[in-house]
DNA sequence: TTTCTCACA
DNA sequence: TGTGAGAA
C-alpha cells in the first residue's frame, strides 16, 4: 500500500494534459498553485510537472468551486487538513513520555495482579 | 508546439 | 479569470 502513493505523487504530467483531464484552464491551474493548493514540480526547462494526486486535488477544488466554496474557504480546508497530519506525523515520531511509561506499567501490573484500576497500588507512599 | 512569466484598451 | 506578448 506503499508502492501505489509513492506512484501517485510522481509527477509526470505536464500542465497540457492536466488541463484536459481537469477541464481546468492553465491560468486556473498556475493561480492555483500560486495559492498554495498545488505544488507541482518542474522539470528542466522550469516547466510544471504535475503528480495523479495533484490531479485529485485539483479536482477537488473544482468541486468545492461549484459548491459556492470561495478560494478562501478551499485555503482553509487544506491549512486545517495540513495541519491535522503534521500533527498525526508529530504523534507517531514522539516517544512515549515518562508519565506515559509509568501510565502504561501500572495498568499492565494492575492486570496481570487482577487488581481493579480503581485499586490503589502504592510504592514508597506514592502512587503508581 | 507547448509552456513560462508578466502585464492590462 | 481571460488574454496577448516575447522568450525558451
Amino acid at each position: 500500500m506503499k508502492e501505489k502513493e509513492l506512484r501517485r505523487s510522481l509527477a509526470v504530467l505536464p500542465i497540457g494534459t492536466v488541463m484536459k483531464l481537469t477541464s481546468l484552464s492553465a491560468r486556473q491551474i498556475r493561480y492555483y498553485e500560486e495559492q498554495g493548493l498545488v505544488i507541482p514540480e518542474r522539470n528542466e526547462g522550469n516547466r510544471r510537472m504535475y503528480s495523479l494526486n495533484d490531479i485529485d486535488t485539483l479536482l477537488e477544488i473544482k468541486d468545492y468551486l461549484t459548491e459556492g466554496i470561495n478560494m478562501a474557504g478551499i485555503k482553509h480546508i487544506y491549512e486545517e487538513k495540513a495541519k491535522e497530519e503534521a500533527e498525526k506525523k508529530a504523534r507517531m515520531e514522539q516517544p512515549l513520555t515518562d508519565a506515559d511509561v509509568r501510565r502504561i506499567l501500572r495498568d499492565e501490573f494492575l492486570s496481570v495482579g487482577g487488581l481493579k484500576k480503581e485499586d490503589q497500588f502504592t510504592f514508597r507512599n506514592r502512587t503508581l
